[in-house]
DNA sequence: TGTACATCAGTGAACGCGCGTTCACTGATGTAC
DNA sequence: TGTACATCAGTGAACGCGCGTTCACTGATGTAC
């Protein structure tokens, strides 16, 4: 059954919003197509009528789930919620950095361009609030502090042992030359 | 045909060598049993009278890539050698975090088990090198060093931009508080 | 404005492939005499 | 020490399942008159 313009457009968020979710939760290749389908409200034959690829999407998702990463909250704020126990308890809505980084490294072109892209942006957000004398200083601080945060925050995750994975993320957001 | 001892105990080990290459390399999902298998100079059917399960294999490759990380070289020459292109451009003997760490973040409980484990080792190793007036300073700056570290590396080869690599890997060396 | 028809988004069955896993068989090992 | 036999590691064909992907069909949309 036909559908109108209004609901292929609403549909293609759908897609990439229930995407851009279940990859973060539980990885590319632990989430298939008829399940992102099925999240989004469709049926998995629709699929290809919004997509080339598995492969496609995941870059495209990938995009979405990076888009909203730089907010205008200061450095300090946003360090204390990235390094907070909320956020490595909620993988779904959280950094794609430190949900599917090292899956990402291996990924299309297209999903690492995307990636780098996103990255360039959160060091030149970081930049602007660094400390230091230059900017040049500013710039690696900025580069080692958006570092640090995103292994802590998958070090967090990986500890098995809540005590060392919240002494990992109160360590880290203690060592950042912020306020 | 039957075997001696010897070569059991050598199969165990050429298997679990060339698993602990190919998922650092391609990811726990990128790999086959019969790849590893082919690798270690096996045929797949093999592979059960070893292990009773991929999981129970990516497991106890993991262990095996894990154990050699923590050296003995001073921390200094260490993160020279952790943030080296080198490094970054050959993760299948490379750190098992940086090449999976958000993959191993999802795995199995052994997985993460023996992962946590390895983390401890290399927080302590850190710590009994590391700057600050009070053990708690230095174990603070042990897991914030080795957190920036982790993430540098992941975020290396994420970026498809030589130069932006090489920067995240340079900034990070040099922010670190080591000689 | 109302009607007839072409379009095309969505459905769900089906395809083909590759994967993890199983198993009957083989033949070298190593034990019992 | 030499011979007969039980053991069992390794082989490779096969299994069954789930995945990404395709496709004939359906029926609502929206256009042409």
């Amino acid at each position: 059954m036909k559908v109108s313009k209004e609901q292929v457009a609403k549909h293609r968020e759908q897609i990439l919003d229930a995407a851009a979710r279940l990859f973060r939760q539980r990885g590319f290749d632990g989430v298939t197509v008829a399940e992102i389908m099925k999240a989004a409200g469709l049926t998995h034959g629709a699929f290809y009528g919004y997509f080339p690829s598995k492969e496609a999407l995941i870059a495209d998702a990938a995009a979405r789930a990076l888009a909203p990463a730089p907010t205008s909250a200061p450095l300090a704020k946003y360090a204390d919620s990235y390094l907070s126990t909320r956020h490595r308890d909620n993988r779904e809505t959280g950094c794609v950095f430190a949900s599917l980084g090292t899956e990402a490294a291996r990924g299309s072109d297209e999903l690492r361009h995307n990636v780098t892209e996103s990255l360039r942006r959160q060091i030149d957000r970081f930049a602007a609030e660094a400390k230091g004398r230059t900017a040049s200083d500013r710039r690696q601080a900025a580069i080692a502090a958006w570092a640090s945060m995103v292994g802590a925050v998958m070090l967090a995750r990986l500890a098995d042992d809540e005590a060392l994975s919240q002494e990992i993320l109160s360590a880290t957001r203690a060592s950042l030359p912020l306020p």
